[in-house]
DNA sequence: ATTTAGATTGTAATGATTACATTTTTATTA
DNA sequence: TAATAAAAATGTAATCATTACAATCTAAAT
């Protein structure tokens, strides 16, 4: 889920190196506008019918070059399956056990004390919970 | 990597409810030596000279009771296979994104501040970095 | 209009993980 | 101790996400 609203998705593209085709403006369009963090095949099941053409090595090689391009990161919090999010902003997120169901959290992960040294270069930092959300514990 | 250490496996699995055996042992053994976060194949590849009946399929077992009774971490930085941490205190990982390392680091996790409502309950908390580690920056 | 690079597609292969049935080991009871 | 039951380990086969690769299509450039 991306809070910054983008206007151009086609101009945003072009400013990031990428080329704007019509397939790419409509997995970004797609991926912007989830609140869920989707799946490969979930962002590739729900354009098929707009893009029938589309092809999954698309969605695959499409979601590769935004990641390249730092406009999209991959969150690995499935074991099997990888999952996808256009908001490159410093969140956490929540998944829990029971329902499986991930939340978006706010994390003030550039004051996170580490004793990690200064010669590591920083690009991505993923911050991830595991446990039960309050649905799920109000059940038992 | 654990730094505590543990004298008796047997009876360390025993005081967690898991039935210490031979197999259970070794390798909880292996992942509590293990510097790196080793894969199944990698886990099952280092027991299988020493234990030649030895099975993926109870490595997978071993490693799903050992997560359920929370005494191993599954780390998902890769993409593909999921990594394993026999160390379950707060702590966070570092992958560098040209030579694949992984590297440990001590953050403050606790003291994080997050906008997480009280009513989750969290039973894991991990960090996760991705860059340039300073041997492979040093190159370029 | 032609050429060329880039983007998309489909097929097939790879490789991690799980399902399930069978066998082996360990614990329990008579 | 022997018999029985429960738990653990094993092997095979299947599933499914992901990638490799070659072919086709599209769009930009000369």
């Amino acid at each position: 889920m991306k809070e910054m609203k983008i206007d151009n998705i086609g101009d945003f593209l072009k400013s990031k190196n990428i080329k704007p085709s019509f397939q790419r403006i409509r997995i970004f369009e797609y991926l912007m506008n989830s609140i869920e963090h989707p799946t490969v095949d979930e962002i590739y099941k729900a354009l098929i019918g707009e893009i029938p053409t589309l092809s999954k090595t698309t969605v695959y090689n499409t979601l590769n070059l935004f990641i390249e391009k730092r406009i999209v990161h991959m969150v690995t919090i499935e074991e099997n399956e990888v999952r996808y999010d256009a908001d490159v902003s410093d969140h956490g997120h929540f998944k829990c056990d029971i329902c499986g169901k991930v939340y978006d959290f706010k994390a003030n992960i550039i004051e996170l004390d580490t004793d990690l040294s200064e010669s590591f270069i920083i690009n991505q930092k993923d911050i991830f919970f595991r446990g039960t959300c309050p649905s799920c514990s109000k059940k038992n």
